[in-house]
DNA sequence: TATATACCCGACTATTTTAGTCAAGTTTAA
DNA sequence: TTAAACTTGACTAAAATAGTCGGGTATATA
């Protein structure tokens, strides 16, 4: 049971664009380079984000990227859910009829890993990327 | 993020051992039968969980599997930690003076991930394989 | 209006993990 | 003696992941 890189990295991009977001918008390669990620990877996630509305970009020399709400505002399950982190403990689909494992029409665990899944998707939307930015000291 | 297979087939055969474990030993392959998991696959989940103490197998004839404690003394927890499934949500090492990404001594974003770790953790050891027994209707 | 800076986008690939099979045993109750 | 059941290691196909590559497009500034 992991969280992907993907993920892991787009909480960190936008924890770091949250930070330094006071006027001007951020360049990814700031994010690169104080990160350690990728430039190239961070655009694609950087485009997920975007078409998400969770940030904005500004085009041409001086531009870059800004958070498009407040960092209040942003539930962390917005950002997995941009960037297609799927939170799936379990193979069963939820309300299907045919059943988790194609035989019963639930396993016998099945109400469990529900519980499971419920647990965790809890703790992303109570975290705010707010709750991110002091949390740690900065390099 | 999800959980293997490997973590969820263990939890619903153990489930069905204790379900079943009244006084007689419970075969794999009755486990098998009744989950539809792969015997071969139980047989490599069971030696794990034999190795760990969560349960004691009797060869021969009659023989099969029961559990080693009662189904209220069995941690979650120690289902998964027994079959290897690893809660690890980031790379970065718990106490490693390298840091998360060999460059600062903690990512931006790493007591974040520490905290969800926690959560995720506290979850599988309050739940006890007991709980599991009478949640969902049997098949 | 030239151009550097920055975003945009699809295709591709190496690596790792996962799920599961195969084959060949050993043990023991009946 | 033998069938039922556990034991073990090696192997493999398929999927997911973490990125790279290459070639764009838009626009603020000089």
């Amino acid at each position: 049971m992991k969280l992907s890189s993907k993920s892991r990295y787009a909480v960190m991009a936008l924890t770091d664009l949250a930070k330094f977001n006071t006027k001007d918008p951020v360049t990814l390669r700031d994010i690169s380079l104080r990160q350690g990620i990728s430039l190239v990877y961070l655009e694609q996630l950087f485009l997920k984000l975007k078409k998400n509305n969770i940030v904005k970009s500004i085009r041409g020399k001086k531009g870059g990227y800004i958070l498009n709400k407040k960092a209040s505002e942003v539930k962390i399950s917005d950002i997995l859910l941009a960037v297609d982190e799927k939170i799936k403990t379990i193979g069963c689909k939820k309300n299907s009829k045919e059943g988790c494992n194609g035989r019963s029409s639930k396993c016998i665990t099945h109400d469990f890993w529900e519980e499971l899944e419920d647990h965790i998707c809890d703790f992303f939307k109570k975290k705010k990327l707010e709750d991110l930015i002091n949390q740690t000291r900065f390099n």
